[in-house]
DNA sequence: GTCATAAAATGACTGCGGTCATTTTTTTGT
DNA sequence: ACAAAAAAATGACCGCAGTCATTTTATGAC
Protein backbone atom coordinates (compact mmCIF):
# COMPACT_ATOMS: atom_id res chain seq x y z
CA UNK A 1 0.00 0.00 0.00
CA UNK A 2 3.17 2.25 -0.13
CA UNK A 3 2.51 4.48 -3.02
CA UNK A 4 5.57 5.14 -5.07
CA UNK A 5 6.39 8.90 -4.54
CA UNK A 6 7.43 8.83 -7.83
CA UNK A 7 4.28 8.35 -9.63
CA UNK A 8 2.55 11.14 -7.55
CA UNK A 9 5.01 13.34 -9.28
CA UNK A 10 3.09 12.89 -12.16
CA UNK A 11 0.68 15.37 -10.20
CA UNK A 12 3.17 17.76 -10.23
CA UNK A 13 3.98 17.12 -14.13
CA UNK A 14 0.37 17.62 -14.81
CA UNK A 15 0.18 20.43 -12.71
CA UNK A 16 3.38 22.24 -14.23
CA UNK A 17 2.00 21.74 -18.24
CA UNK A 18 -1.37 23.06 -17.56
CA UNK A 19 -0.43 25.99 -15.81
CA UNK A 20 2.27 26.67 -18.70
CA UNK A 21 -0.76 26.62 -21.12
CA UNK A 22 -3.05 28.78 -18.54
CA UNK A 23 -0.26 31.34 -18.62
CA UNK A 24 -0.18 30.45 -22.33
CA UNK A 25 -3.65 30.74 -23.97
CA UNK A 26 -5.60 31.60 -21.03
CA UNK A 27 -8.23 29.32 -18.64
CA UNK A 28 -11.05 28.86 -20.68
CA UNK A 29 -8.94 27.99 -24.08
CA UNK A 30 -7.12 25.30 -22.91
CA UNK A 31 -8.78 21.73 -22.38
CA UNK A 32 -8.74 19.21 -20.27
CA UNK A 33 -7.71 16.72 -23.25
CA UNK A 34 -4.62 19.08 -24.28
CA UNK A 35 -3.36 18.74 -21.08
CA UNK A 36 -3.40 15.40 -20.81
CA UNK A 37 -2.17 14.87 -24.52
CA UNK A 38 0.79 16.91 -23.60
CA UNK A 39 1.74 14.95 -20.45
CA UNK A 40 1.10 11.97 -22.97
CA UNK A 41 -1.36 10.58 -20.98
CA UNK A 42 -5.24 9.70 -20.94
CA UNK A 43 -7.97 12.48 -20.53
CA UNK A 44 -9.48 10.19 -17.43
CA UNK A 45 -5.85 10.31 -15.97
CA UNK A 46 -6.01 13.85 -15.05
CA UNK A 47 -9.23 13.34 -13.11
CA UNK A 48 -7.25 10.65 -11.14
CA UNK A 49 -5.23 13.62 -9.29
CA UNK A 50 -7.71 16.85 -9.93
CA UNK A 51 -11.02 16.33 -9.47
CA UNK A 52 -12.30 19.35 -11.47
CA UNK A 53 -9.99 21.37 -14.22
CA UNK A 54 -10.27 24.20 -11.71
CA UNK A 55 -8.74 22.79 -9.03
CA UNK A 56 -5.26 23.13 -10.60
CA UNK A 57 -5.71 26.48 -9.66
CA UNK A 58 -6.51 25.69 -6.02
CA UNK A 59 -3.22 23.46 -5.85
CA UNK A 60 -1.43 26.35 -7.48
CA UNK A 61 -3.12 28.93 -4.50
CA UNK A 62 -1.66 26.35 -1.64
CA UNK A 63 1.52 26.08 -2.73
CA UNK A 64 1.24 30.23 -2.69
CA UNK A 65 0.59 30.23 0.98
CA UNK A 66 2.48 27.42 2.11
CA UNK A 67 5.51 30.37 1.15
CA UNK A 68 3.60 32.87 3.70
CA UNK A 69 5.35 31.83 6.78
CA UNK A 70 8.92 32.09 4.52
CA UNK A 71 8.09 35.82 3.80
CA UNK A 72 6.96 36.13 7.58
CA UNK A 73 10.63 34.93 8.45
CA UNK A 74 12.22 36.81 6.43
CA UNK A 75 10.14 40.11 7.32
CA UNK A 76 10.61 39.46 11.25
CA UNK A 77 13.36 42.09 11.64
CA UNK A 78 10.71 44.91 10.86
CA UNK A 79 9.94 46.43 14.12
CA UNK A 80 6.42 48.18 13.06
CA UNK A 81 4.16 44.94 13.18
CA UNK A 82 2.18 46.78 10.69
CA UNK A 83 5.21 47.30 8.37
CA UNK A 84 5.30 43.95 8.07
CA UNK A 85 1.85 43.12 7.54
CA UNK A 86 1.58 46.10 4.57
CA UNK A 87 5.10 44.45 3.25
CA UNK A 88 3.57 40.77 3.05
CA UNK A 89 0.84 41.61 1.12
CA UNK A 90 1.98 44.24 -1.36
CA UNK A 91 4.15 41.06 -2.06
CA UNK A 92 1.70 38.48 -2.01
CA UNK A 93 -0.42 40.82 -4.36
CA UNK A 94 1.97 41.28 -6.79
CA UNK A 95 2.44 37.79 -7.48
CA UNK A 96 -0.93 37.02 -7.65
CA UNK A 97 -1.65 40.37 -9.88
CA UNK A 98 0.93 38.44 -12.30
CA UNK A 99 -1.73 36.97 -13.67
CA UNK A 100 -5.27 38.15 -13.81
CA UNK A 101 -6.98 35.66 -15.56
CA UNK A 102 -5.78 33.19 -13.40
CA UNK A 103 -6.35 35.44 -10.73
CA UNK A 104 -10.00 35.69 -10.97
CA UNK A 105 -10.69 32.06 -12.04
CA UNK A 106 -8.96 30.89 -8.72
CA UNK A 107 -10.78 33.75 -6.81
CA UNK A 108 -13.95 32.47 -8.58
CA UNK A 109 -13.53 29.11 -7.77
CA UNK A 110 -12.12 29.36 -4.07
CA UNK A 111 -16.07 30.48 -3.25
CA UNK A 112 -17.61 27.92 -5.55
CA UNK A 113 -15.75 24.81 -4.72
CA UNK A 114 -14.99 25.81 -1.22
CA UNK A 115 -18.05 24.33 0.73
CA UNK A 116 -18.59 21.14 -1.41
CA UNK A 117 -15.04 20.23 -1.28
CA UNK A 118 -14.37 21.04 1.71
CA UNK A 119 -11.23 21.95 2.17
CA UNK A 120 -10.35 24.98 0.65
CA UNK A 121 -11.02 27.33 3.34
CA UNK A 122 -8.40 25.70 4.95
CA UNK A 123 -5.54 27.32 2.98
CA UNK A 124 -7.54 30.96 4.15
CA UNK A 125 -7.77 29.97 8.33
CA UNK A 126 -3.76 29.02 7.80
CA UNK A 127 -3.61 32.55 6.49
CA UNK A 128 -5.10 34.16 9.21
CA UNK A 129 -3.68 31.71 11.91
CA UNK A 130 0.14 32.59 10.32
CA UNK A 131 -0.63 36.91 11.30
CA UNK A 132 -2.43 35.99 14.37
CA UNK A 133 1.32 35.62 16.77
CA UNK A 134 1.89 38.80 14.70
CA UNK A 135 -0.49 40.28 16.22
CA UNK A 136 -0.29 39.38 20.02
CA UNK A 137 3.45 40.18 19.42
CA UNK A 138 1.89 43.70 18.55
CA UNK A 139 -0.37 43.89 21.48
CA UNK A 140 2.84 43.04 24.11
CA UNK A 141 4.16 46.04 22.29
CA UNK A 142 1.31 48.19 22.65
CA UNK A 143 1.01 48.51 19.05
CA UNK A 144 -2.35 47.08 19.38
CA UNK A 145 -5.10 47.42 21.32
CA UNK A 146 -4.98 44.79 24.58
CA UNK A 147 -8.49 44.47 24.09
CA UNK A 148 -9.07 43.31 20.70
CA UNK A 149 -8.97 39.96 19.71
CA UNK A 150 -6.04 39.07 17.61
CA UNK A 151 -7.92 36.32 15.76
CA UNK A 152 -10.71 38.77 14.81
CA UNK A 153 -8.14 41.29 13.72
CA UNK A 154 -6.97 38.90 11.45
CA UNK A 155 -9.44 37.56 9.95
CA UNK A 156 -10.45 41.23 9.52
CA UNK A 157 -6.66 41.90 7.33
CA UNK A 158 -7.02 38.67 5.08
CA UNK A 159 -10.67 39.23 4.00
CA UNK A 160 -9.20 43.29 3.58
CA UNK A 161 -6.19 41.46 1.41
CA UNK A 162 -8.73 39.08 -0.64
CA UNK A 163 -10.99 41.45 -1.24
CA UNK A 164 -8.97 43.84 -2.55
CA UNK A 165 -7.97 41.06 -4.66
CA UNK A 166 -11.04 40.22 -5.84
CA UNK A 167 -11.81 43.61 -6.80
CA UNK A 168 -8.79 43.47 -8.86
CA UNK A 169 -9.76 40.45 -10.46
CA UNK A 170 -13.39 42.23 -11.23
CA UNK A 171 -11.35 45.56 -12.88
CA UNK A 172 -12.34 47.54 -10.34
CA UNK A 173 -9.01 48.99 -11.13
CA UNK A 174 -7.47 50.49 -13.41
CA UNK A 175 -4.03 48.94 -12.83
CA UNK A 176 -1.76 46.91 -10.25
CA UNK A 177 -0.37 50.00 -9.03
CA UNK A 178 -4.03 51.54 -8.35
CA UNK A 179 -4.82 48.36 -6.26
CA UNK A 180 -1.57 48.34 -3.87
CA UNK A 181 -2.25 51.63 -3.19
CA UNK A 182 -5.79 50.86 -2.04
CA UNK A 183 -4.43 47.64 -0.19
CA UNK A 184 -2.20 50.27 1.45
CA UNK A 185 -4.57 52.89 2.34
CA UNK A 186 -6.79 50.10 3.19
CA UNK A 187 -4.65 48.70 5.68
CA UNK A 188 -3.44 52.05 7.30
CA UNK A 189 -7.62 53.07 7.81
CA UNK A 190 -7.98 49.47 9.47
CA UNK A 191 -4.75 50.48 11.83
CA UNK A 192 -6.03 53.91 12.80
CA UNK A 193 -10.04 53.00 12.56
CA UNK A 194 -12.86 55.06 11.28
CA UNK A 195 -14.19 56.48 14.36
CA UNK A 196 -13.55 60.27 15.53
CA UNK A 197 -13.98 61.01 19.43
CA UNK A 198 -16.69 58.92 21.44
CA UNK B 1 -37.50 50.03 -33.81
CA UNK B 2 -39.43 50.81 -30.61
CA UNK B 3 -39.05 47.45 -28.89
CA UNK B 4 -42.67 46.26 -27.62
CA UNK B 5 -42.03 46.67 -23.84
CA UNK B 6 -44.08 43.69 -23.27
CA UNK B 7 -41.74 41.33 -24.56
CA UNK B 8 -38.94 42.20 -22.65
CA UNK B 9 -40.95 41.36 -19.40
CA UNK B 10 -40.34 37.80 -21.12
CA UNK B 11 -36.94 38.45 -19.77
CA UNK B 12 -39.08 39.37 -16.13
CA UNK B 13 -40.62 35.48 -16.56
CA UNK B 14 -37.18 33.96 -17.38
CA UNK B 15 -35.92 35.00 -14.60
CA UNK B 16 -38.57 34.30 -11.91
CA UNK B 17 -38.76 30.68 -13.24
CA UNK B 18 -35.42 30.45 -13.55
CA UNK B 19 -35.06 31.48 -9.69
CA UNK B 20 -37.60 29.69 -8.82
CA UNK B 21 -36.49 26.42 -9.99
CA UNK B 22 -33.08 27.06 -8.22
CA UNK B 23 -34.54 27.07 -5.15
CA UNK B 24 -36.47 24.24 -5.72
CA UNK B 25 -33.88 22.10 -6.95
CA UNK B 26 -30.25 23.82 -6.87
CA UNK B 27 -28.40 25.78 -9.39
CA UNK B 28 -26.21 23.20 -11.24
CA UNK B 29 -29.28 20.91 -11.13
CA UNK B 30 -31.22 23.05 -13.29
CA UNK B 31 -30.75 23.13 -17.03
CA UNK B 32 -31.33 25.66 -19.38
CA UNK B 33 -33.77 23.90 -21.55
CA UNK B 34 -35.47 23.22 -18.11
CA UNK B 35 -36.47 26.62 -17.65
CA UNK B 36 -37.54 27.70 -21.23
CA UNK B 37 -39.64 24.41 -21.31
CA UNK B 38 -41.14 25.80 -17.91
CA UNK B 39 -41.51 29.06 -19.86
CA UNK B 40 -43.28 27.26 -23.11
CA UNK B 41 -40.17 29.07 -25.38
CA UNK B 42 -36.82 27.25 -26.81
CA UNK B 43 -33.67 26.92 -25.13
CA UNK B 44 -32.10 29.95 -27.82
CA UNK B 45 -34.14 32.16 -26.16
CA UNK B 46 -32.58 32.12 -22.74
CA UNK B 47 -29.72 33.06 -24.93
CA UNK B 48 -31.32 36.14 -26.10
CA UNK B 49 -32.27 37.92 -22.34
CA UNK B 50 -29.14 35.79 -20.77
CA UNK B 51 -25.50 35.63 -22.10
CA UNK B 52 -24.78 33.20 -19.47
CA UNK B 53 -26.90 30.43 -16.80
CA UNK B 54 -25.38 32.34 -14.50
CA UNK B 55 -26.59 35.79 -15.37
CA UNK B 56 -29.48 35.25 -13.85
CA UNK B 57 -28.08 35.11 -10.55
CA UNK B 58 -26.33 38.85 -11.39
CA UNK B 59 -29.43 40.19 -12.21
CA UNK B 60 -30.82 38.81 -8.63
CA UNK B 61 -28.01 40.67 -7.56
CA UNK B 62 -28.20 43.98 -9.26
CA UNK B 63 -32.65 44.10 -7.56
CA UNK B 64 -31.16 43.33 -4.40
CA UNK B 65 -28.63 46.18 -4.50
CA UNK B 66 -31.20 48.62 -6.18
CA UNK B 67 -33.12 48.38 -2.74
CA UNK B 68 -30.10 49.90 -0.54
CA UNK B 69 -31.52 53.34 -0.61
CA UNK B 70 -34.82 52.34 0.79
CA UNK B 71 -33.11 51.02 3.78
CA UNK B 72 -31.11 53.43 4.32
CA UNK B 73 -34.02 55.87 4.34
CA UNK B 74 -35.77 53.77 6.38
CA UNK B 75 -32.48 53.73 9.17
CA UNK B 76 -32.36 57.52 8.93
CA UNK B 77 -33.61 58.06 12.07
CA UNK B 78 -30.82 56.20 14.09
CA UNK B 79 -28.68 58.87 15.28
CA UNK B 80 -25.47 57.19 15.23
CA UNK B 81 -24.25 56.45 12.19
CA UNK B 82 -22.31 53.28 12.69
CA UNK B 83 -25.11 51.48 13.58
CA UNK B 84 -26.77 52.34 10.49
CA UNK B 85 -24.48 50.97 8.62
CA UNK B 86 -24.21 47.49 11.25
CA UNK B 87 -27.98 47.43 10.82
CA UNK B 88 -27.89 47.76 6.91
CA UNK B 89 -25.60 45.26 6.31
CA UNK B 90 -26.94 42.36 8.70
CA UNK B 91 -29.99 43.03 6.80
CA UNK B 92 -28.73 42.54 3.76
CA UNK B 93 -26.75 39.49 4.77
CA UNK B 94 -29.79 37.88 6.03
CA UNK B 95 -31.44 37.61 3.11
CA UNK B 96 -28.55 36.64 1.18
CA UNK B 97 -27.74 34.16 3.57
CA UNK B 98 -31.35 33.11 3.33
CA UNK B 99 -30.62 30.81 -0.17
CA UNK B 100 -26.33 29.60 0.39
CA UNK B 101 -25.82 28.15 -2.67
CA UNK B 102 -27.23 30.80 -4.94
CA UNK B 103 -25.29 33.14 -2.87
CA UNK B 104 -22.45 31.04 -3.46
CA UNK B 105 -22.53 30.88 -7.29
CA UNK B 106 -23.68 34.55 -7.77
CA UNK B 107 -20.33 35.15 -5.54
CA UNK B 108 -18.27 33.20 -7.66
CA UNK B 109 -19.56 34.51 -10.77
CA UNK B 110 -19.17 37.88 -9.69
CA UNK B 111 -15.86 37.87 -9.53
CA UNK B 112 -15.29 35.76 -12.51
CA UNK B 113 -17.59 37.14 -15.01
CA UNK B 114 -17.07 40.87 -14.24
CA UNK B 115 -14.09 41.83 -16.01
CA UNK B 116 -15.63 40.41 -18.83
CA UNK B 117 -18.90 41.69 -19.12
CA UNK B 118 -17.77 44.64 -17.84
CA UNK B 119 -20.78 46.08 -15.61
CA UNK B 120 -21.00 44.19 -13.07
CA UNK B 121 -18.47 46.16 -10.45
CA UNK B 122 -21.31 48.89 -11.30
CA UNK B 123 -23.69 47.07 -8.57
CA UNK B 124 -20.44 47.49 -6.61
CA UNK B 125 -19.65 50.91 -6.78
CA UNK B 126 -23.58 51.96 -6.12
CA UNK B 127 -23.16 50.14 -3.15
CA UNK B 128 -20.29 52.31 -2.19
CA UNK B 129 -21.62 55.53 -3.52
CA UNK B 130 -25.00 54.68 -1.36
CA UNK B 131 -22.58 55.03 2.14
CA UNK B 132 -20.42 57.66 1.49
CA UNK B 133 -23.05 60.42 1.98
CA UNK B 134 -23.62 58.39 5.31
CA UNK B 135 -19.80 58.79 6.28
CA UNK B 136 -19.70 62.09 5.45
CA UNK B 137 -22.69 63.03 7.81
CA UNK B 138 -20.42 61.34 10.31
CA UNK B 139 -17.41 63.36 9.80
CA UNK B 140 -19.61 66.21 10.25
CA UNK B 141 -20.97 65.06 13.82
CA UNK B 142 -17.57 64.26 14.50
CA UNK B 143 -18.36 60.69 14.35
CA UNK B 144 -15.37 59.65 11.70
CA UNK B 145 -12.06 61.40 11.82
CA UNK B 146 -12.27 64.43 9.30
CA UNK B 147 -8.68 63.28 8.08
CA UNK B 148 -10.04 60.04 6.21
CA UNK B 149 -11.50 59.61 2.86
CA UNK B 150 -15.05 58.82 2.87
CA UNK B 151 -14.90 56.99 -0.38
CA UNK B 152 -11.98 54.79 1.23
CA UNK B 153 -13.62 54.26 4.40
CA UNK B 154 -16.45 52.91 2.51
CA UNK B 155 -14.49 50.69 0.19
CA UNK B 156 -13.29 49.43 3.09
CA UNK B 157 -16.46 48.61 4.57
CA UNK B 158 -18.14 47.42 1.92
CA UNK B 159 -15.37 44.99 1.12
CA UNK B 160 -15.73 44.04 4.66
CA UNK B 161 -19.25 43.15 4.02
CA UNK B 162 -18.63 40.97 0.99
CA UNK B 163 -15.61 39.25 2.41
CA UNK B 164 -17.83 38.05 5.34
CA UNK B 165 -20.64 37.11 2.58
CA UNK B 166 -18.00 34.95 0.55
CA UNK B 167 -16.79 33.01 3.88
CA UNK B 168 -20.08 32.89 4.47
CA UNK B 169 -20.95 31.03 0.91
CA UNK B 170 -17.49 29.38 1.06
CA UNK B 171 -18.62 27.33 4.81
CA UNK B 172 -16.21 29.47 7.00
CA UNK B 173 -18.58 29.89 9.25
CA UNK B 174 -20.88 27.34 11.13
CA UNK B 175 -24.74 29.04 10.41
CA UNK B 176 -25.90 32.72 9.78
CA UNK B 177 -25.73 33.89 13.73
CA UNK B 178 -21.78 33.21 13.44
CA UNK B 179 -21.35 35.31 10.52
CA UNK B 180 -23.46 38.06 11.98
CA UNK B 181 -21.34 37.88 15.02
CA UNK B 182 -18.56 38.07 13.00
CA UNK B 183 -19.75 40.83 10.69
CA UNK B 184 -20.55 43.07 13.83
CA UNK B 185 -17.47 42.34 15.51
CA UNK B 186 -15.36 43.46 12.47
CA UNK B 187 -17.35 47.09 11.44
CA UNK B 188 -17.04 47.86 15.13
CA UNK B 189 -12.79 46.84 15.29
CA UNK B 190 -12.71 48.70 11.67
CA UNK B 191 -14.55 51.44 13.54
CA UNK B 192 -12.05 51.43 16.17
CA UNK B 193 -9.13 51.04 14.65
CA UNK B 194 -6.78 48.15 15.52
CA UNK B 195 -3.97 50.20 16.62
CA UNK B 196 -2.61 51.24 20.15
CA UNK B 197 -0.56 54.05 21.32
CA UNK B 198 1.74 55.35 18.52
C1' DG C 1 -53.75 45.71 -47.35
C1' DT C 2 -48.70 44.69 -49.17
C1' DC C 3 -44.21 44.51 -49.07
C1' DA C 4 -39.57 45.43 -46.97
C1' DT C 5 -36.82 45.35 -43.00
C1' DA C 6 -35.53 44.53 -38.56
C1' DA C 7 -36.17 41.92 -34.13
C1' DA C 8 -36.92 37.86 -31.92
C1' DA C 9 -37.57 32.78 -31.63
C1' DT C 10 -35.98 28.41 -32.82
C1' DG C 11 -33.76 23.79 -32.29
C1' DA C 12 -30.25 20.97 -34.53
C1' DC C 13 -25.56 21.01 -33.70
C1' DT C 14 -20.85 21.41 -31.51
C1' DG C 15 -17.44 21.10 -28.03
C1' DC C 16 -15.86 20.19 -23.72
C1' DG C 17 -16.11 18.79 -18.78
C1' DG C 18 -16.71 15.00 -16.23
C1' DT C 19 -17.94 9.69 -15.49
C1' DC C 20 -17.17 4.89 -15.24
C1' DA C 21 -16.70 0.08 -16.57
C1' DT C 22 -12.75 -2.11 -18.26
C1' DT C 23 -7.85 -2.90 -18.82
C1' DT C 24 -3.11 -2.41 -17.46
C1' DT C 25 0.35 -1.90 -14.04
C1' DT C 26 2.17 -2.19 -9.43
C1' DT C 27 2.29 -4.03 -4.85
C1' DT C 28 1.93 -7.57 -1.57
C1' DG C 29 1.80 -12.27 0.32
C1' DT C 30 3.69 -16.75 0.32
C1' DA D 1 8.74 -16.57 -8.93
C1' DC D 2 3.80 -16.66 -9.16
C1' DA D 3 -0.75 -15.40 -8.09
C1' DA D 4 -4.03 -12.52 -5.89
C1' DA D 5 -5.30 -8.01 -4.69
C1' DA D 6 -4.87 -3.04 -4.92
C1' DA D 7 -3.86 1.09 -7.48
C1' DA D 8 -3.69 3.58 -11.46
C1' DA D 9 -4.59 4.43 -16.43
C1' DT D 10 -7.70 4.42 -20.09
C1' DG D 11 -10.94 6.25 -23.60
C1' DA D 12 -15.69 5.53 -25.15
C1' DC D 13 -19.49 7.71 -23.56
C1' DC D 14 -22.98 11.14 -21.67
C1' DG D 15 -25.13 15.48 -20.46
C1' DC D 16 -25.47 20.12 -20.83
C1' DA D 17 -23.96 24.93 -21.85
C1' DG D 18 -23.66 27.73 -25.44
C1' DT D 19 -23.80 28.75 -30.87
C1' DC D 20 -25.77 29.93 -35.18
C1' DA D 21 -28.02 29.50 -39.66
C1' DT D 22 -32.72 29.46 -40.54
C1' DT D 23 -37.51 30.59 -39.73
C1' DT D 24 -41.12 33.24 -37.62
C1' DT D 25 -43.08 37.38 -36.04
C1' DA D 26 -43.47 42.27 -35.34
C1' DT D 27 -42.82 47.08 -37.26
C1' DG D 28 -43.63 50.67 -40.34
C1' DA D 29 -43.67 53.01 -44.88
C1' DC D 30 -46.60 53.69 -48.64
Amino acid sequence: MLRSARKQQLKETIYAKAMQLFVEKGFDRVTVDEITSACGVAKGTFYNYFPKKEMVLLYMGESQMERVAGHLEALSRLPVIRQRIETLFAELAKQAAAQPELLRVSMSEMVRSSALLGEEMETIKRFEKAIIPLLNEAKASGQMQRGHSSELAAVMLVGLYFQTLMRFASGYYADEEQMQTSLLAQLQLAWQGIGGEE
